[in-house]
DNA sequence: TATAATATACTCATTTATTAGCATAAATAT
DNA sequence: ATATTTATGCTAATAAATGAGTATATTATA
């Protein structure tokens, strides 16, 4: 396979950006687009980048998410969410980054970082944060849930009792109007709790379309959570919750 | 300008800039492209940089090539070892996988075994075990090491503790004639030390490239391996010291 | 559903980069 | 001082990337 100058970039801009376009990338590089085209599909055909009409996306790095959760405008607000999220971590600290597509958006933002620990229970992180060699990666034990990459169970629980965090980044699978966090697996629920005990600032970052899902795990509350960073303002009940329970909003 | 003073900078350049154009080189050292490409292609034999058509990246890490991709990277070989290795082990069992590409290639031709329990601190093994339901996937936890996905220290060798294999695959960076294993970290050490420990069962698997490496790090010896997978016969002193130390030798 | 507007895949000519062999000049060793 | 190694530059042949034209596929719109 041929490698060119222009990968590496164009990979990088769809790390920040969470997409590519043909047209961005045509006027960026000053090439035609079928040049573009042609590495777009050299891309794909690694797994590197996921093609789409009119352009590039990141592969959901989870193992088995749907096409069009993939795409487009999701995509894209989570990686503001991220964005605001990483802004408010400064270099040189602890991180703990917990599973959740809206977390491995974090890690991306945070490629920019110095002198980070992040010690993660999603596997899919890892190789995002290994491009940075500033970056200190510690991946927890446990048993591996196929549907997300996540590593659950005791072995994670007893490895996040090893450390103490400045900032966690707790993503979930659905959001309460009466401010409950869910998961889908109930294992989870002891890990968000180590996590919660164990950091100093608890931050939560979940796109609008959890309000919408359901799921059978409360792993933790709000009210836990220092600030909860979305892309639109929350359902009334949930924004009042917040507020009386000294939880900052942060929108994107 | 001397070459040897020349290096070290386009290196830095490359970190900085994340690429090199033999244009942009030619005209900050004011040398002839010829001069510059003769120079990128050594950085690029001893694996410093990474050459494309007009100048050069940094390399990909194994981490962050494509799945597809990597999985083509298998050499015909490597497949033939891990196959006779993947023979050896029945189903319903439980196993250790650790770190090198070989091991990733006896995780592919586990996936038609069934009732598995897998534990690895090789990251890369994960997704690919990901894809069948009936295999109980275990990461161990662990620092990342950015060259080839391995999950290494202290907390690997707390998980392994925690386990009993019927198999275990050892991979290494390098053989020796004298039938030393080695690796080219000495933290695996003690994780190697462990596995031999925790298991019934030792395999090596190591394609006969391996004795033309150097490393430094001793992980292991062969004396305490079961059965030694490998494509060709092996030199004569390591050949003997097998026979002498109850060590099968299997060729693919 | 039909139609228009984009986007894409494919092939081939053109441009550009690369390799290889040889010549020259500087640095080092004998 | 002379030979030898090493770095560099030149030229021609080779290889690779790019861009243009055209046919096909996809998405948007009436």
């Amino acid at each position: 396979m041929a490698q060119t100058l222009r990968k590496p970039e164009i990979i990088g801009i769809a790390r920040r950006e969470g997409k590519v376009t043909v047209d961005g990338l045509v006027d960026h590089f000053g090439v035609t687009p079928q040049t573009i085209r042609r590495e777009l599909k050299e891309l794909s055909d690694t797994g590197e980048l996921e093609r789409v009409h009119g352009g590039a996306v990141l592969p959901s790095t989870t193992m088995n998410i749907g096409y069009s959760e993939r795409l487009g405008m999701k995509q894209a607000d989570k990686v503001d969410i991220a964005r605001k999220c990483a802004e408010e971590i400064p270099s040189n600290c602890s991180i703990f980054l917990n599973i959740g597509t809206t977390t491995e958006a974090v890690a991306s933002e945070l490629l920019n970082h110095e002198g980070l620990l992040v010690v993660t229970n999603n596997i899919n992180i890892a190789p995002i944060l290994a491009t940075n060699p500033n970056i200190e990666v510690v991946v927890t034990g446990g048993n591996l849930r196929r549907s997300d990459g996540g590593l659950i169970g005791d072995l994670a629980i007893q490895t996040i009792k090893q450390f103490r965090f400045d900032y966690a980044v707790i993503g979930c699978s659905a959001l309460h109007e009466d401010g409950d966090i869910l998961d889908f697996d109930i294992q989870e629920v002891g890990a968000s709790k180590t996590i919660i005990q164990q950091s100093k600032h608890v931050f939560l970052a979940a796109d609008s379309s959890k309000f919408e899902r359901r799921a059978p795990a409360k792993i933790a509350n709000v009210s836990e959570m220092d600030i909860f960073f979305t892309d639109k303002t929350p359902p009334p009940p949930f924004a009042n919750f917040c507020k009386n329970h000294d939880t900052q909003i942060q929108l994107s």
